[in-house]
DNA sequence: TACCATCTGTGCGCTACCGTACATAATTTG
DNA sequence: CAAATTATGTACGGTAGCGCACAGATGGTA
């Protein structure tokens, strides 16, 4: 469609400083994400980890009757594959793709090399895993306490987020199965939606109309989820860096 | 009560090698955790890694209005203060006593300085990372799909697995404040397991009679996290450890 | 022993969501 | 352009869990 991306759109592979980037961007490897490609299929092995630019990816969990439940998304703030990292060789739970794109993937063995020399890479993913757990830990609570209209504004608040435009490419299907609920409960929410001017909706296009209203109908799991995000990913310098010995360098991760 | 606890009752701290704990065991510190006391608080500052011997302590999301759930459970399998080497300084969620007992903790800035090592400890805390989260995303699952009666049966499970006994102390309020579900549904629910005669069940004191049946009525969700965290810490020769250069002595991780 | 706080059990109307079935609308395909 | 496919809308009975109100039961304590 349009220019390729730059690894740069990442926000993480973007904080990193140049000579880090100097060693990793050669490995890099740009891959085309279509809708509802498998990154990772659960129980097998993982070869990358995949920094999105402008591709949106979710980690959902199949259970044993064939039903699903989406416990993440990730876009261009985060990465996938953090299991690789954390000690794990294989896939826990699939990540699909929920918004085609592109994405930026490294051999689990140079990101294990890099994770080993204990430098930015390694602190970035790890805060990175920190705001992917608030998220996932917010999904659990907001499963458990608020209703399916509440819920799909969350939804589409998260995905928002991660694209540079107004609109999403997804079937009141394929939201059902996110959220782990009934594709009719979705429909009855985005009537909702649309009577309040709030979105439109139409054959597996959303455009959302009046984006703050659609926040205050939100519940307070996606802003509690943004501002610890934007805080963990962000604003680092005000934040102390785990490092506070000289074995690792002083350097902030710059605001890109 | 009883003995005072050994550090090496916690897996984690059981784990590590002979030099590692030569270094850290001098600055543990022995901490009764009595029942309800709060280890962290939403919002404020992290002082110490605890790494529980006897106690059970959960870590549970406090809501806008009041009302809380539980996110995971973290017995002397694993440890809490994640966000600590994860990057962060303060809690995001609190963490609860669960079960009194006992804990040893560590301070804040010894962890980092171990964790800067790059040695076994950040390993072994990578890992149990992993598992957390697991059982993070499979709480998120649980609540979504999954009955009263079954999510009763998968907490008193996670619950037993963090103790040598067969019984547990809670009032059927605590444990709906756990689930972040009615009393009264937790009333009904173990009603109906009385009657079944997996458990007694009188003023706070749950006693489990048949185990195995407890497990039939639970859903997946308990053995899909139990058996990912066995693998995770205890199978840990079996699996090929993050470090494959040697920066990191491949020592592996006995088993207790 | 009598009282009181705490814990557990029960009943009832209400609502959100589910399962199912089917209807209509928009797009693709032959 | 007709037919098939896909997406969305509607309807309806069933039910799990909720909020509320209150009734026993149990165990500590004055």
């Amino acid at each position: 469609m349009s220019a390729k991306p730059h690894p740069q759109q990442n926000h993480l592979l973007a904080a990193l400083s140049p000579d880090v980037q100097g060693r990793l961007f050669p490995y890099l490897e740009l891959v085309h994400l279509p809708l509802r490609a498998l990154l990772y299929e659960s129980g097998h092995p993982m070869r990358h980890v995949y920094f999105p630019t402008d591709s949106i990816v979710s980690m959902q969990y199949l259970m044993e009757n064939g039903a699903s439940t989406a416990i993440s998304v990730v876009g261009n703030e985060g990465l996938l594959g953090i299991t690789l990292f954390m000690g794990g060789e294989s896939a826990l739970n699939r990540s699909l793709v929920q918004s085609a794109g592109y994405a930026y993937r490294l051999p689990r063995a140079r990101v294990k090399e890099e994770f080993n020399r204990h430098g930015q890479l390694l602190l970035l993913m790890l805060r990175y895993t920190q705001a992917l757990i608030t998220q996932i830990s917010q999904t659990a609570v907001c499963n458990r306490h608020h209703s399916i209209d509440q819920q799909l504004c969350r939804w589409l608040l998260l995905s928002m987020d991660r694209l540079s435009h107004n609109h999403l490419t997804m079937t009141q299907e394929f939201i059902s199965n996110m959220l782990g609920v009934r594709r009719e409960g979705v429909t009855e929410a985005a009537i909702k939606l649309q009577k309040l001017g709030v979105i439109s909706y139409s054959r597996g296009l959303v455009k959302v109309l009046d984006r703050p209203k659609l926040e205050t109908l939100s519940c307070e799991c996606y802003s509690v989820v943004k501002k610890e995000t934007d805080i963990l990913l962000h604003y680092l310098p005000q934040r102390q860096v785990i490092a506070n010995t000289d074995s690792i360098s002083t350097a902030t991760l710059g605001t890109p």
